[in-house]
DNA sequence: TTGGAACTCATACTAAAGTACCAAAAGTGT
DNA sequence: ACACTTTTGGTACTTTAGTATGAGTTCCAA
């Protein structure tokens, strides 16, 4: 996003201020030295912290992508959600069918339970709503 | 995006070289302090971006959102891009017809020619497809 | 072992989706 | 004005999707 950007920028304007201000202080002397590399320090830290501020949890006990508990309370089985997987792909029912060595009959029964589940009408709302959920790994 | 970020922080480290070597004309004779703060900054930023091991995936951090020279190397007119718009949502050609105030016909040939130029055979692959060129806001 | 999911598959049907033409109106650039 | 693209819409058709229903199988827990 361009929030990013503007983020940085400031980041960048706020760098130069400080630069000038620690050129300042080499002629004035008025500037503590070791409140500056203070000021340096955070400030960078802060950066670093920002980049990546979207992983904020440090227990790390949370890599799973896929909400397993949204998918028990849906119903939704293994064998749909193996569908699910590939309807989001866009195969066609025969090409579920046949890359899971299954009739297409059964791909259709799975979709259609699916769609109930999920509370949608096609296929392609299904999709969305997967990605709402965060059923899937997008 | 990853190189969003990898060229703002080139772009901060060689404003800090710069600055370091313009002090450096300037006033030579206490590098070790320069030296210092460059490497505490340095130092800090490193610390901060690697504090959250997540790392930094999915930023999405472009200057503009759709990518407008894929639209127009792929052909697609602005019609046919609201339609696709709302295929994505996953609305049926009806639906899409009754939104835009046109009769389904020209939705499904619409939707018929963007299948074309998408190079895709079915609309759910459209929305696949349409996600990896970045040409929809996600 | 037995009842209930989950899984499989089928038939028959309706509803969308998609293709293949065609054609006319409207805007665009030369 | 003329050629060109876009947009719109139609008919007719094939294909895919989705629903409804039934039924046989497997697997697991009570």
């Amino acid at each position: 996003m361009k929030k990013t950007v503007f983020v940085f920028s400031s980041l960048i304007i706020a760098l130069l201020v400080l630069f000038k201000l620690s050129e300042y202080s080499y002629r004035s002397g008025n500037l503590n030295i070791e409140l500056l590399i203070s000021i340096i320090a955070v400030l960078f830290f802060v950066i670093g912290v920002y980049i990546n501020k979207k992983g904020l949890t440090k227990d790390g006990s949370k890599p799973i992508p896929i909400d397993l508990k949204k998918l028990e309370d849906l119903g939704i089985s293994k064998r749909e959600y193996e569908v699910l997987e590939q309807v989001i792909k866009g195969l066609s029912n025969r090409e579920i069918g046949e890359k899971l060595h299954l009739s297409e009959s059964t791909i259709k029964t799975h979709v259609s339970n699916l769609l109930v589940k999920l509370d949608v009408k096609r296929r392609t709302q299904a999709i969305q709503k997967a990605k709402e959920l965060k059923i899937i790994t997008e």
